[in-house]
DNA sequence: GCCGCTAAATTCAGAAAATGAACAAACCAC
DNA sequence: GTGGTTTGTTCATTTTCTGAATTTAGCGGC
């Protein structure tokens, strides 16, 4: 199965340089590039040309100013294809992703738990993957793994993962022994905001993070172009930070957490001990009809995520918080709280400096995220 | 004054990347640093080679294994000085330091809330701090300031301090103007940070927060082996984040915040209202006497700054927590509580992961700090 | 105490990459 | 058009990096 394997080390270091730069600060002309590079616009020249004759790099908008107009270089959507799958559904679904997180080819498999398994799995669905589209297969340059747990600093390990069961599972490694190709692993709120960072909204914003709004809560930091990963792989777990002091119970040990409060499954939770319907947008509808307990369920929920987002606004400072949610919606009460809790809880001369967006998000987030994982090792990993 | 000025452009870009790496990594031999930077052994030699010969840095330790030893390259402290002022007290400490952080020279002038004044104070301070030692003028390679307020992300323009009532003041360049030093101005808390990167225990540590404790609660995060920001210049604010919902009002226009509990101040005021004496080591004493008033006091300090911690510990997973501290004492009952709510707030699987250690410090870590701005500017921000 | 063994650091010719200055290209404003 | 302005390219020169061989410095076994 190795003929997948693209060789990274054809590029130069300053190709691999250019490269990330792109895709930390968006595109920008070669005279731009060259100035934040610290090289002369003679030597990104050349860079840029075998760039663009590898297919790497396209040059997009024309910006008209004073002079001659300068030409955005930027990557190349058919310069590279990556593999994305994610764990967290079953059947578990495989996608094959441009340079632009579009994707091309989409297959599933069935999940397991064994990781030999799954390593056997996806060597074999990935054929019938790469099938659909054999120039893109040509062009593969790494494959992402989205998973709900714990991953180490190599992306290499699953330190924990409740989920799946597992403890100090290298998949990594076995997926790339079976497979042949460049593999990294990664949680999955991480994985999406890598995705965002890439292919989405948050493409030419350094600092931002990340909150992954479903059933449970997940959260992601870029900071300085990257992602921040944490001294052990933990940055982000805003879930399990206290909101409520001596609040209900949590499975993680502690009580009062964002997540027995705020996160999906504890809004239908909570309705459900108060007899409501189990759907988030049947309790917004309630709430907007004057149903006294949805709204004091998802007034609780909304102040506790604002308080959340308020507190990672203080400590990080953000250019931008964006929320991903696939059920639910942010533009009825429970959202309208979030924010004004998080801007009640800024302080004043910051509030309403940091953009709050939320965003609908697809099911095939996670493995588009996945995908975005081997983009970003692609990018940003191969030159530390 | 211009004779001050060292001309940092006689370094080339994989010198000053070889001072970044190691500066951010700490001491390591040749090979490794060759390793970590993608040169060849032989590119390093003679990088090594010259800037030793330029005295910036020096062979220390070496380390005996299998095969020849190696010898670790670490900076030289002799190998550049740097200038840092402290406008947090009056009169305003100048310091000369090495780049080890000794301070090798000291001065004060009279603090000012002019800006042009203070530009004009230091030009007439400068020659006689540097007339006491002549051999680190001419290796003068820097100046910083510390200042209790918002500095922008240039670290050229104060946007906001409300202790020296100014805003959008551009000291730095001010400062450079009148000296020809390059001149960069910093928020206390953040100078701190940078001052025990770089000279103190934090030194080979690339992820990690200090929170300053003082009248007023400071914090600053080192993420990736540099100071992180934040995205308006805000990260680490975490003396205004909401630790008591419907709390006591604070100064900012919210309520609750930890700056309201947990300060020096705050403990110090609260003790007033309570009749008690106005020293926090009097509170300490008086608590483990068995008064109630005091242990409830400080009691309700060391949980919200242990809650506040435990938030940034889950926020951020750092490698380490840094508290300095110039008045005051965590080997008591509010130091006992700090750590056990910083302990409880985390996740189970966290708990103990991240170290926290206190650290007292004197009355020169602004000054120190100031310097160390000065010195990280030299190394990192050269070559972004 | 000598002989391999290992790994770090150095040397040096050849290869690769970056520079600088001059130049071509593309547009705006008048 | 024509002058002004800024981007992007070309190419000889200079700087920097690499690869392989070599030297250096200790370890361990006998």
């Amino acid at each position: 199965m190795s003929e997948f394997k693209r060789n990274v080390e054809l590029l130069t270091s300053s190709q691999q340089q250019l490269l990330r730069v792109i895709s930390q600060s968006g595109p920008h002309s070669r005279t731009v590039l060259a100035a934040s590079m610290g090289l002369s616009k003679a030597a990104m020249s050349g860079i840029a040309r075998d760039l663009i004759a590898l297919g790497v790099l396209r040059e997009t908008e024309t910006i008209y100013g004073q002079g001659r107009p300068s030409i955005l270089l930027d990557l190349n959507p058919e310069g590279a294809f990556f593999v994305g799958i994610s764990l967290l559904e079953d059947p578990a679904p495989l996608v094959l992703s441009d340079f632009n997180g579009n994707i091309v080819a989409r297959q599933t498999m069935p999940l397991s738990r064994d990781p030999e398994v799954i390593a056997t799995l996806i060597s074999e669905a990935l054929p019938k993957l790469l099938a659909e589209r054999t120039d893109a297969a040509r062009k593969l340059s790494g494959l992402g793994v989205a998973l709900s747990g714990f991953v180490d600093e190599r992306q290499e390990s699953c330190v924990k993962s409740t989920l799946l069961g597992w403890q100090d599972v290298p998949l990594a490694r076995l997926i790339r022994q079976k497979t042949g190709i460049e593999t990294f692993i990664e949680n999955d709120a991480k994985a999406v905001a890598v995705s965002e960072k890439l292919f989405g909204i948050a493409r030419d914003i350094r600092n931002f993070s990340v909150v992954s709004f479903d059933n449970g809560i997940g959260c992601a930091h870029f900071i300085g172009g990257e992602l921040y990963r944490g001294n052990h792989g933990g940055a982000g777990e805003i879930a399990h930070c206290t909101i409520e002091p001596n609040g209900s119970p949590c499975r993680c040990g502690k009580r009062g957490c964002l997540d027995t409060v705020a996160s999906l499954k504890a809004i239908k939770e909570m309705a459900k001990t108060e007899g409501l319907g189990q759907s988030f947008n049947w309790l917004e509808t309630e709430a907007s009809l004057g149903n006294a307990a949805a709204i004091r369920i998802l007034h609780r929920a909304g102040s506790a995520l604002g308080l959340a987002i308020a507190h990672l606004i203080q400590f990080n400072d953000p250019g931008l918080i964006l929320i991903t949610h696939v059920e639910g919606r942010f533009d009825g009460l429970f959202g309208t709280v979030m924010r004004q809790a998080a801007e009640a809880n800024v302080l004043p001369r910051y509030a309403g400096q940091t953009p709050i967006r939320t965003q609908h998000v697809d099911g095939d987030v996670w493995a588009r995220g996945a995908a975005g994982i081997a983009a970003h090792n692609f990018l940003i990993g191969s030159t530390p």
